[in-house]
Parts: structure tokens; C-alpha cells; sequence
DNA sequence: AATTGTCTCAACCGCAATCAT
DNA sequence: AATGATTGCGGTTGAGACAAT
């Protein structure tokens, strides 16, 4: 059931994750963390868009995702919450610690539907609800001084991990907009500037060796290589 | 054993919201 | 205020797994 991995017509991978992808994409981010979805690809090494990368984590690599088995507390809340507020899943989500949206909506349509089909949602759609009956939304800010509520950015990584203005502002001068970034190229090149790049920091997981670049050094994680290495091979136990 | 139909779920797509400039 | 970039969300797709015939 997974779609076959292939490239696009701008060179950029479509479809199934290889294995050799999450580890580059794990240990990216347990190290620096999603401080720009759509610039991380080109720094992790990665051939994807940063949506695909954004999704890939969120779903299935970040830790502490429960797979499956879903008990009768979390059948029940899923059918209440879609009583009362409809399918809107990312909220439905943060009700139930471990599950992602998309996991919930799967089983809600391949599960749940159907056990409760004689039940009419009080609420049929978040978007046609008005601006004062939706719950805040999450400040998407990512300068330091904001804390996104997403479930995985709030729960994973410490407010260190975002990004300032100034620093993208850097990062966005120093990298060419056609820069396809390789990294052993990147890994080569003189520093265009030494306040802001530091080594690319090269970590060597289950045999396959992962070119990372460091963000920015002042947003190095506080996470050590034993968590790297504990998380890693939590998910690839 | 082969074929067909159905189910499952990872991944994609388009759009809206938000933020920075 | 306008515009562009980025992120987040929900709907949909499609290919493998499984069941039925």
C-alpha cells in the first residue's frame, strides 16, 4: 500500500520514503530541529519538497506516534469529537497524545464511519464555521520569542530551536535561489560567512553516513548524540 | 492457482491562514 | 495595504495487502 518512489519533472523525489531518507530526515531534525520546512530538504540532504518532509514527520517519524490498536477511550473521544466539533482533525488529534490527524482521519473513514453512521455530527465542517466559533489558531511564528502549538513542535523541541528574522534574512542572501545544494559540494565550499556557517555536522547511522548542515550556530540543538542515537533506533528498532 | 473486488493507509494536492516584507 | 512566502489543514488518490470467488 505504499506508492512507489519516483522524481518529478524538478528532480525532486514523489511517493514511498526510503528507509535512507528517514534516517537522514530523523537525525536532521532531532538535531536542528524544523527551523524552515522548505530550505531543511537541501540542508538534510534530502530530494524532497519541504512539505513532503514537513508531512513525513509529523505523521510517522516524530517520536512518541502510537500506531494502531486504538482502544475504546480513543474510539470513543474520536466518535465524540466528531459529534461535536466535525472533522476537524487536527484538533481531534491533540485530544489523543501519539495520534496524528491523518492517522485519525484513515481510521475514522476505514473504522469508525461505519460504526456510526446512524449519528449525525452536530458540526459538519470547520470551514463553514465563523471566525468566532474556531478555536485560536497556532501562532506559525517562527521567530524566537514564539512557541507554535503544534502537537509535535510544542511537545518536541525547546523554543531554541526557531529561527529569528535576521538569521533568515542571512540565510536566504547567502543561498542562491537555483543552489541545488549538494552537500558534499556544500561540505567543500568556504564558509561565505563565518558567523554563520559552522561544519556540517556528518553523523554515521546504521552504515549510512549523513551529510547535515548546521543552521545556524546559535540554534545548535542541546540535543546530545545519545538522544540522537536513542531516538534513531527507537524507530528503526 | 488465478482472478477479481475490497480495504487500508501513506502520500499528494489544493486551498486558506498566517506572517514577513 | 499589498504582495509573496511559508505553514497547516482536510479531502482525495492510488498501490499493495487481503479476502472472496
Amino acid at each position: 500500500m505504499v506508492k512507489t518512489t519516483y522524481s518529478n519533472k524538478s528532480g525532486l523525489k514523489k511517493g514511498t520514503w526510503t528507509p535512507e531518507e528517514d534516517k537522514k530526515l530523523i537525525a536532521y531534525v532531532t538535531r536542528y530541529g524544523h527551523w524552515n520546512w522548505k530550505l531543511l530538504p537541501k540542508f538534510a540532504g534530502l530530494e524532497r519538497c519541504g512539505k513532503s518532509c514537513r508531512l513525513r514527520w509529523l505523521n510517522y517519524l516524530r517520536p512518541n506516534i502510537k500506531r494502531g490498536n486504538y482502544t475504546t477511550e480513543e474510539d470513543e473521544t474520536i466518535i465524540h469529537l466528531i459529534q461535536s466539533i466535525g472533522n476537524r482533525w487536527s484538533i481531534i488529534a491533540a485530544k489523543l497524545p501519539g495520534r496524528t490527524d491523518n492517522e485519525i482521519k484513515n481510521y475514522w473513514h476505514t473504522n469508525l464511519k461505519k460504526r456510526c453512521q446512524h449519528l449525525k455530527p452536530k458540526v459538519s465542517n470547520s470551514k463553514n464555521q465563523s471566525p468566532t466559533e474556531q478555536e485560536p489558531k497556532p501562532n506559525n511564528n517562527i521567530s524566537p520569542s514564539s512557541q507554535s502549538t503544534d502537537s509535535c513542535a510544542s511537545s518536541t523541541f525547546p523554543s531554541q530551536f526557531s529561527i529569528n528574522t535576521d538569521t533568515r534574512k542571512k540565510m536566504f542572501d547567502i543561498i542562491p535561489e537555483d543552489d541545488d545544494f549538494s552537500l558534499v559540494d556544500a561540505y567543500q565550499l568556504e564558509p561565505v560567512n563565518q558567523n554563520f556557517w559552522l561544519e556540517p555536522y556528518m553523523v554515521d547511522i546504521w552504515g549510512i553516513h549523513c551529510d547535515i548542515l548546521v543552521p545556524e550556530h546559535d540554534y545548535i540543538s542541546p540535543v546530545s548524540d545519545i538522544e540522537l542515537w536513542s531516538h534513531c533506533n527507537e524507530y528503526f528498532a
